[in-house]
DNA sequence: TGTTCATGGAGAAACGTATCTCCGACCAAC
DNA sequence: GTTGGTCGGAGATACGTTTCTCCATGAACA
């Protein structure tokens, strides 16, 4: 009595609003089957032959059938979104590092997620926890986590998996992706001091991320061990004037470095360029490395190297190591696992120093692999 | 009775998964009021005291009270989500027309959605049907759609608003936003005809977008009104390469351009170093012109003139008329109302032959406003 | 003639919220 | 002493799925 009321009151609502998609009710009412079917039919769950099978799908394809994410969402727990943090300055979102790093970490990350069947909602880190707690997210990919960041505590104390692109400081993630900052740093000044720099300069940001830090560090303590005084100019890296401004500081000092690795992907040119004003020739008199993922630098004059740190294998892995654990598919670690991916350093004209311009040198190959 | 034991059924099954986040009912019992109140008084909604409203506030914020965004989705239809389209080449999602207009207008439009409450979800044009029905969207901005573009069309019949970056090619959308690509293409052909270009070149892409389709019928209109012979070549925009090479050829010609305007954001680097190749000097062999958001150009040598199409502007106004049709807001018009946005021309070097150089041409300021 | 078993499918209970309806109580005015 | 109005709040339903449970039916088997 009770069910066939309510069932027959559902009818008249659904009759009612006819204009609006139709339900899965309607494509079994069509269909002359139970919803269960319906659901079972289309989900390719259950136990049915093959031609209801194919009759449900049939009818469900002629009413315009589509299921409600939302009702779908709320029955399974699951809602194939994952979170995609950007920080935001001023207005704007925004990434701290450099833009065409999270351009491209994005661009793979939203692949990746859409090869296993996700979506990708951008939010911003540090803002509005409205919309943060308005949307239904699976899991969160978080871009260089500040220390004790309080979202990511708050997405962890939900029981949400979170990645994060950057090595978290004190805060508790399901995985994490970096690159080895420490290491590349080396690289590059060992790179350099062996096309013949002296005297290294360093252009850093004043900002407290990670990669920010640790290539400071890095860059700091290889000066202590060789024995070179620190030359180096930090300004706010979301700041593209200052950029330039700072450069121009870096060439002005009286104990002007001979070489200088640029943290920050407009470095390259805002040194060029006041390398020009002060008439210095590079590489000859002064070399140059910034770490950048755009292409421009293969066509300057003359062309830049440049660190990679290989946005695209970071968000793909990322995504990944999210995904899995949203499926459940973490393999076997108990604990936040980290993973480090290395970087890659493409060396053009402006770190090399031709043989026969160099002044007194050992010679080496031309350039290292 | 029914209800009795269907209550304690649930307070059962609650207290079963107590480990699960805190549901309304749950904040409902601590407070020891009803779920009515509490989603009123969370919500801003009924009329209740004060202290009740501040009570139930306080205990669920105790609790950790997140409101279900799927449940609250179902109820009420909106999930404050807005989709953003992007066409995928190969596995990578990809913007046709240039990558740095894509990011400065998705970055835009994120930040105008997030503003109004409002989250985006990347998703691919083309490709897998059953991502895009998994999430529930309010609304799509669509970028430059094809003709009759078979996703628009099925958003549309499902009653979704669609606003489009790019005037639509027969299909029906809400509204759109463009630039208009003919006036912008005219001006600056007639900004090199003032610079004292007499033959000039066009850089373009083989696909049929509309920002292409455009450009290249102005300029092709242009040529016949000046009797000019066309002087273009055509590549695969998506790929970088190419244009590097389209740009040696476009130089290499026996009628050689004496001004190039290239379409696509890397054509400035690649017809400057194109230009070093044949050892044209610009702007005095050579003039250059190249649609681009990217500063890069300022610090070129010499820095290149560039076209920008303001996509910080269409993204935010994209995405706040899709919004304002999402709730209702649409202001008058019946029709899909589309908006024209200006372009704007960044005069810089690569275009402007000092007065001492220029062999005969009538004095003129020296640049546009 | 029962007793399994597999097959095909129906019923109904959730999922967690928003909201419509309605109810008691209190107060004032007639 | 009845009516009418406001205040504060409770009950129940619906949103549209998925899925757990269970029921027929018929065939195979002892």
């Amino acid at each position: 009595m009770t069910a066939a009321a309510n069932h027959h009151g559902r009818r008249a609502t659904t009759r009612a609003r006819r204009l609006e998609r139709a339900g899965i009710r309607d494509v079994a009412a069509a269909a002359g089957v139970s919803i269960t079917t319906v659901s079972d039919a289309l989900n390719g769950k259950g136990r049915l032959p093959d031609e209801t099978r194919s009759k449900v799908r049939e009818v469900a394809e002629r009413l315009g059938y589509r299921p409600s994410a939302a009702a779908r969402t709320l029955r399974t727990g699951r809602s194939g979104l994952i979170g995609l943090t950007v920080t935001t300055y001023g207005q704007e979102p925004f990434t701290f590092t450099e833009f065409a790093y999270f351009a491209e970490m994005a661009r793979a990350a939203t692949s990746a997620a859409l090869n296993r069947g996700y979506a990708l909602v951008v939010l911003p880190a540090s803002s509005r926890h409205d919309v943060w707690s308005n949307v239904a997210l699976d899991g969160t990919v978080v871009i260089d986590p500040a220390d004790h960041d309080p979202m990511v505590v708050d997405l962890y104390r939900q029981g949400l998996p979170v990645v994060s692109d950057g090595k978290p400081g004190n805060c508790p993630v399901t995985a994490w992706v970096d690159n080895d900052h420490h290491a590349a740093v080396l690289g590059i000044l060992d790179h350099l001091a062996q096309a013949g720099a002296r005297r290294i300069g360093l252009l850093t940001g004043t900002s407290t991320d990670t990669y920010t830090r640790l290539s400071t560090e890095a860059y700091l303590g290889w000066c202590r061990n060789v024995g070179q005084q620190p030359l180096y100019e930090a300004y706010p890296a979301h700041d593209p004037c200052a950029g330039a401004v700072a450069a121009d500081r870096l060439l002005a000092r009286p104990d002007r470095p001979d070489a200088v690795y640029g943290l920050f992907d407009p470095n390259g040119t805002d040194l060029l360029a006041a390398a020009r004003r002060y008439s210095l020739r590079v590489p000859e008199d002064l070399l140059l490395v910034c770490c950048s993922e755009s292409d421009v630098y293969a066509t300057t004059e003359p062309p830049i190297t440049t660190l990679s740190l290989k946005p695209r294998r970071i968000g793909t892995t990322v995504v990944n190591l999210l995904i899995d654990a949203i499926e459940g598919l973490t393999p076997d670690t108990q604990d936040a696992s980290g993973q480090v991916m290395p970087t890659e350093l493409i060396v053009r004209r402006s770190s090399q120093r031709r043989a026969h311009r160099t002044t007194v040198a050992a010679p080496r190959p031309p350039g290292e692999t």
